[in-house]
DNA sequence: GTAGTTGCAAACATTTTGCGCCACA
DNA sequence: TGTGGCGCAAAATGTTTGCAACTAC
């Protein structure tokens, strides 16, 4: 392990987002700026293949990543669509329909992803928003 | 409305698949070779704006391609993990879950993406399989 | 005739890789 | 001191675009 990717790691672990590479690269060189944006991507790769870290695909081109949560917790993320910002969401049921119905499909489920777009309704005072970037 | 246009809604229309760019290409230059890659991704371009054709992102970092279907009508998507093959499926409740969801975090739904990801199990003989490449 | 479309090749954006050098164990 | 990681720059990949020639109407 050297000073690179420590440094990349602890980016990763800081982040409470869903940084792309660029992003992380952008951080990562501010704690470090001997690191190159290829060793962000040697590192995101290894870091996914060890299944530490996780990739997302929010559509506009670039891979986003975030933390492997341990177990099988499962989450699920609503792009605003006027900001580009996550909200992530749980929803215990879901997973298991998922697999019952991609058994009915003649399936075993290996994955699956869901993303709702929506555009922010009006918020009552007082209500917690919970948004990222 | 050229030729190549013609050729290339025709490939379209006739589809049954998720044809990624490259695909389209080599079908429409079966039909008439004078047609360029380029002019294949202007008219998915094109016709996508139009909303006469969707965009899937299926993984593999290639945009594919199918046709829209009239009015609200929903289906996903189940891909095999190992053979990259499609499977369509419906679910009509599914899309009024994911409104209510939405809402109880506060936004409205303007779209959602729902994606499984499996492994062929054991078919017993003369069921169907509805795959597609 | 002219506005819109094409093919080509170059440009672009993101990601991967070859290579020689350097750092860490 | 050797193995693996690093930076750099080039390559690979998927997509877009500038431009001059061409085509449909």
């Amino acid at each position: 392990m050297t000073g690179q990717r420590r440094v990349i790691a602890r980016v990763l672990s800081d982040a409470e987002d869903h940084p792309d590479v660029e992003e992380l690269y952008r951080r990562a060189s501010a704690l470090d700026h001997r690191i190159s944006i290829a060793t962000v991507y040697r590192t995101v790769r290894l870091l996914e293949e060890k299944g530490i870290l996780e990739r997302r695909d929010f559509g506009g081109g670039r891979a986003r990543y975030e933390a492997s949560e341990p177990g099988h917790q499962h989450h699920y993320h609503l792009i605003d669509v006027e900001t580009g910002h996550v909200v992530e969401f749980e929803d215990e049921d879901h997973a298991a329909l998922m697999e019952t119905l991609a058994r009915r499909l003649g399936f075993d489920l290996v994955s699956h992803r869901l993303e709702l777009f929506g555009r922010r309704l009006p918020v009552k005072a007082g209500e917690p928003t919970g948004q990222d970037g």
